[in-house]
DNA sequence: AATAGTACTTGGTGATACAAGGTATTATAA
DNA sequence: TTATAATACCTTGTATCACCAAGTACTATT
């Protein structure tokens, strides 16, 4: 049975991480592995081959954009930041988050 | 950009119908139509194409059951209630949806 | 030079939700 | 008696997303 639970758990993140990045982006720039970090620390556990695309879609569609920066510990790093369009997005995530929250506590009652 | 916040909900949502509809079914059978009605209810609107498959998933992996029964307004309804397995599994979702909020949360500060 | 560490990228797979259409039963209207 | 509407169940094809498993490239260390 443990594996219909983990097939739970990451069903349930799914759509959410789009909502995270734009989260922690909205806080300061930052890079991929740096991005996977603070999910970590949050207890949100995302694999490269994960993230990497999911910045890249959301790069395409606007909402983000990425400067390189020269690292002395290793290749450069593409640094991410939120657009405007970002932004304005992220109130409208804010309330998608809400409704679910809600959606859930009401069944549940 | 509608069509983008269209799908970050129907996205957010992927995951958590399959935990709603054990809420529900935990509170009392019931058949697909009232399943519905309910969700709905409570803001969140899902279609019979999504819903027959699902409900046909968690019977398979032994989380629901079901019985036939008459209705005086139309053809028979299948009404489904949650199995011993199936509420043993809804602790554990509860978890998982715990972690979910104060993943967000941990984010968000 | 070779290895280890860091960082970015891509192709293939599995799971879920939705759109659109189909089947079957009962009640009502023509 | 047929036709229509309403209710209820089911299926096929498609898009999206997350993960796995590789691969590429740059830098520092041995």
């Amino acid at each position: 049975m443990e594996h219909i639970v983990d097939n739970i758990k990451s069903q349930m993140r799914k759509g959410l991480l789009e909502y995270c990045i734009l989260l922690i982006l909205n806080k300061k720039e930052a890079y991929a592995s740096s991005i996977i970090e603070e999910l970590k620390q949050a207890n949100m556990i995302v694999v490269e081959g994960t993230l990497y695309p999911l910045l890249i879609r959301q790069k395409n569609q606007g909402l983000l954009s990425y400067r390189w920066e020269e690292s002395t510990q290793g290749p450069p790093r593409k640094y991410y930041m939120i657009t405007e369009k970002g932004k304005s997005l992220i109130g409208e995530m804010d309330l998608a988050w809400q409704e679910i929250v809600s959606t859930i506590e009401t069944i549940r009652k």
